[in-house]
DNA sequence: GCCGTTTTCGGCCCGACTGTTTTCAGTCG
């Protein structure tokens, strides 16, 4: 099970190592031990216990000591030590983009700041200037960092980034005589958020491509231009998009390299060099004898590039060095695909704030040739959402039922029922159990609430016999609202315990359960339901993102509950519900 | 600090762009 928090003291010690000019081995091999926290499908506590921990791929000696001084103390004494070291003025001026460890802590120290309004101040007073290696152009790029900063969005859902995207290539296909231009980076790995925008292109006169990758329409800034990258900043919220053109033999490496991770790119320049290969985003080469590059061996096509590699081809959504290129050499495990799922049971329609009849979401799902669906319209306490009222219940079901007659696609009648503040439900039992399928979500959000009583919230619902799932269970909203604090080992305990399922919401704008929990999930065999909580039958086809993320979390049709046949699934209903 | 079908010691991924530099360090991805 994934330990994000020992993960962020990883960071933090390689962080502050950096400041403190450490060496910069030691300080991979910590951001190392961090992404294997973060991602390690074992329980590292238990591993602790066991004097396993050497096992985890990166873990040494010293980290592990580290990580058995955290489960013994609950602190790491060498950071304690290195947060002394380091003024906290460095930590909040490197965070301004363009500065590093070494000009932060070289501003910093020269000129005593405390702050980065005080960063601000040194450059419009032309203090920065005298400083060795600093000049008038540094001034001014500390200060468009720091405006950047202020009104750059941190992160943008995939969804916008898509949308973005789209404009993006067909600016550069028009404007530029791009002959390809294809999104790459954490986009095309189906990241639920993603930082910038990368963008591949090839084009015949690439000159003439960079030239229209800095006149994007909303571009506000350019921040970068040479001969073979262009960064700009777009509209309000500063959205940078770096667009690259390579030569056409170099298309399969680059795109490659730009579609990353950074750190399953890492890992394969490695295994390249243990096979005496470099890697680059012009292609494979031998490495001669001297350390110079010899002849090219691939590159024109991302399959030749992990070919000679000894490797099969990853797909873009694995690739974030979670242990996929060892399991390459052989080929992946089968993870879930969309052509695994078999019918979608979160759906709204007219009752409550969907925008389709029911037989227009039955046809819809039936188009996808899903086996089942659930029409889950909102109970009474979501009024803002048109919830139902009992009556009105019933006599859906009476449309539902008229609707099967028409529709080969298996209509479960279900609810989206509120869970309240206090954890009891908005249905009675009564009608709990006449119904087929029975979703339980978070709506209203208490900003009193602490994490004991959310977490009571949603234990209280999974130990309800009555409930079948739990509807987009953190209540995130990807750009606009962090997911609620819960203890999810709590959580998920009640979950397994009662024989629960929880969903992956695939509305792009919720992707939750989110990747780690996904994870977490997983690992105590918790069955997920991936839907689409779909208002219209369009909706239906945000499968995909949720299908996605499941990938990216490394689910496989048996950990998805909704992979199963209508005959599967309708036992697996009677059986929890006996 | 980790690691070994070259190695238990000596390596450790790679390149573009920028600004302040007369040849390169810092930052970023």
């Amino acid at each position: 099970m994934p330990h994000a928090e020992l993960s962020e003291l990883f960071r933090e010690i390689a962080t502050l190592s950096t400041i403190l000019g450490g060496n910069v081995f030691a300080i991979r091999a910590q951001e190392r031990v961090a992404t294997t926290l973060e991602t390690t499908p074992e329980d590292v506590e238990k591993l602790a216990k066991e004097g396993r921990l050497r096992e985890m791929p990166g873990v040494g000696e010293g980290t592990a000591k580290k990580i058995l001084e955290f489960f013994q103390t609950g602190k790491i004494a060498e950071l304690e030590e290195l947060r002394k070291q380091v003024d906290p003025a460095i930590l909040a001026v490197m965070r301004v983009p363009g500065v590093g460890p070494k000009k932060a802590k070289l501003l910093v120290d020269e000129l005593g700041l405390k702050s980065v309004e005080d960063l601000e101040k040194a450059c419009r007073d032309q203090r920065v200037r005298p400083i060795q290696g600093m000049g008038a152009k540094s001034e001014e790029k500390i200060l468009a960092g720091i405006a950047s900063m202020r009104t750059t969005r941190e992160r943008t859902p995939l969804w916008e980034a898509r949308e973005a995207a789209e404009k993006v290539v067909a600016h550069l296909r028009k404007a530029g005589g791009a002959t390809e231009a294809v999104p790459t980076g954490s986009l095309r790995r189906w990241k639920d958020t993603v930082r910038d925008l990368d963008v591949l292109t090839l084009a015949p006169d690439p000159a003439k491509l960079m030239k229209a990758a800095a006149t994007l329409p909303g571009a506000v800034e350019v921040l970068a231009h040479g001969e073979t990258k262009t960064s700009v900043a777009l509209g309000q919220d500063r959205f940078q998009v770096d667009v690259r053109v390579v030569p056409a033999e170099s298309y399969g490496a680059a795109l490659q390299y730009f579609t990353g991770s950074k750190e399953h790119s890492v890992r394969l320049r490695e295994r390249a060099q243990k096979m005496g290969l470099t890697v680059n985003e012009y292609g494979v080469f031998k490495l001669k004898k001297d350390g110079t590059k010899g002849a090219r061996v691939a590159g024109e096509t991302e399959e030749s590039v992990y070919e000679a590699l000894g490797l099969r081809w990853i797909p873009p959504e694995l690739r974030e060095d979670h242990g996929e290129i060892d399991l390459a050499e052989k080929g992946l495990p089968r993870l879930v695909e969309r052509r695994d799922i078999r019918g979608d049971v979160h759906a709204h329609t007219t009752w409550s704030d969907g925008t389709a009849s029911v037989e227009e979401m039955a046809r819809a799902a039936e188009k996808l040739g899903y086996e089942y669906m659930a029409i889950t319209d909102h109970s009474p306490t979501a009024a803002y959402a048109g919830g139902l009222n009992a009556e009105k219940l019933k006599r859906q079901r009476a449309e539902i039922d008229a609707a099967q007659k028409k529709v080969k696609v298996r209509i479960l009648h279900g609810t989206e029922m509120d869970i309240l503040p206090d954890g009891r439900l908005d249905w009675p039992d009564k009608v709990l159990e006449s119904l087929d399928f029975v979703v339980a979500s978070i709506h209203q959000i208490s900003r009193s609430a602490d994490r004991a009583a959310n977490t009571l919230r949603l234990v209280r619902a999974l130990e309800h016999p009555g409930v079948d799932l739990i509807g987009h269970p953190s209540t995130r909203r990807l750009g606009m609202r962090p997911g609620l604090d819960f203890d999810w080992d709590e959580v998920f305990e009640a979950a397994k315990k009662h024989g629960k399922a929880m969903e992956l919401n695939s509305s792009p704008e919720r992707l939750d359960l989110d990747e780690i929990r996904l994870r977490q999930a997983k690992a105590l065999g918790i069955p997920i339901f991936i839907d689409t909580d779909a208002h219209a039958p369009g909706m239906y086809g945000n499968i995909e993102y949720g299908v996605m993320q499941a990938r990216r979390a490394w689910l496989a049709p048996g950990d998805v509950a909704n992979t199963k046949t209508w005959k599967e699934f309708e036992k697996w209903l009677k059986h929890r519900r006996a």
